[in-house]
DNA sequence: GAGCGTCTGTCCGGTGCCGTACGGAAGGCC
DNA sequence: GGCCTTCCGTACGGCACCGGACAGACGCTC
């Protein structure tokens, strides 16, 4: 489970509330509140990337998709990141992927040249940044192995608890469909597992609105990536 | 296919090659050559990283491993790029992952303490290790997808192009069990699509020593992947 | 050149997920 | 209240790859 992130500047995401207060002033300027809205494209793939993205509320997920439309899920970012980090300080395109919001919320965008400006100087927002996108990077690893290895009922699970981690509440929007090209199987796929789950008491299903009923069953029907991943976050912010 | 590279500084790494030679004179007197010898683990899982590779011939694959024992690998690292660079900026450890010496060279090995001093500084070496940062981050997504969507035959040519890509010969030592283990898949499995290759006269096996003998071929039975992954390291260095 | 460890070829039953398809239900819209 | 779109449950044949296993072949060592 994500640890409970300090408040410090009180802006709900953990990498800007991990700045000292007299930093952050600097930030908060160039800072614009913006909504997330449910499955709305942030950056087709391939596309060059103009702002970064601080949730504070919601999940932002980076897919890659193939030519002929088929899509898995390489990562998702909730309020203990930055989206787009590498990318802005890499190539400026997002390169065989594209960002889409998988749960509706809230988030602080910040141009990228802004982004550039303070992330490529030495200083403790720098390291913020540069720990995030490690732990991002073991993420995506794991999430290839897991994508090999793992039955679809542990990665369902998985992803249930990481989409979980990072919203308010025990309910949330998803559709089985929506659901079936983050884990890169077919919509039937995930209608059958999600209706075993179900019939096990620890998820109900309202129709694109699922809701966690019994979380610690569901942690031991994940694989170990579930952990492995949120060992990676929690290390980042030692 | 990788471009050749300039010869800036005569490494014969691309990052380091790609150094002004004045600045490249800091560098010299910290770099250290060091023979990759064959499958030697240089990280374990988890392990803290003290030194970064520059690559100059050979493969480091990075390899997510689970408490099992199984594994998958999450790429592969040539005379492109540096190994563990993410890891040292971020946590100082390769949480979930080891690196291993996959095809045997040479490499020029870095402290991480005198890495980190002249990554975090802004400046031409900064913007090289963060454009393959970006660009070993789509390799790692792109095989998440990969892994999901493709056949085993895809996948064999893939990882065959990839590796022929950063070696200076059709020749290499590969086991169809190391290959397994790259792959997430049984030996029996690899056995079968290298005899089926074999068949077709796109490669040669003789004992643990692979022969690309048909390049165009098997570029034409490979994913999509392999041309998204070359294009991101491309871009990362126009 | 005999022996041994490593590497490879092949086989067989099993299964998890695929591709495809169809019907029904829930909920928004007028 | 009726319609229409979206979403979900289920079914069925098919296939790629699995787990496990065994034997043969190569090449190094002594």
């Amino acid at each position: 489970m994500v640890a409970p992130h300090a408040s410090g500047n009180g802006t709900g995401n953990r990498i800007l509330d991990g700045l000292d207060p007299a930093d952050y002033e600097d930030f908060r300027p160039h800072l614009t509140p913006r909504e997330l809205v449910l499955r709305e494209i942030l950056v087709e793939r391939g596309g060059r990337v103009r702002e970064v993205f601080f949730p504070t509320d919601g999940l932002i997920s980076l897919v890659s998709v193939m030519q002929d439309g088929a899509s898995v899920e390489m990562a998702a970012i909730g309020r203990e990141g930055v989206a787009f980090a590498p990318a802005v300080l890499g190539a400026g395109r997002t390169l065989g992927y594209e960002a889409v919001t998988q749960i509706p919320g809230s988030s602080l965008v910040m141009d990228a040249g802004d982004f550039l400006e303070r992330a490529g100087a030495p200083g403790r927002f720098h390291d913020l940044v540069e720990r995030f996108t490690h732990a991002l990077f073991v993420m995506v690893g794991q999430n290839a192995a897991c994508n090999r290895l793992h039955s679809m009922t542990e990665r369902t699970c998985r992803w249930l608890l990481l989409a979980r981690d990072r919203m308010s509440s025990d309910v949330f929007p998803l559709t089985h469909e929506f659901l079936a090209q983050m884990l890169g199987v077919r919509r039937a796929s995930v209608s059958e597992v999600a209706e075993t789950l179900r019939g096990e008491g620890v998820i109900r299903y309202q129709r694109g609105i699922v809701t966690i009923l019994d979380r610690a069953r569901i942690e031991q029907m994940a694989c170990e990536c579930y952990d492995v991943t949120v060992t990676a976050f929690n290390a980042a912010y030692d």
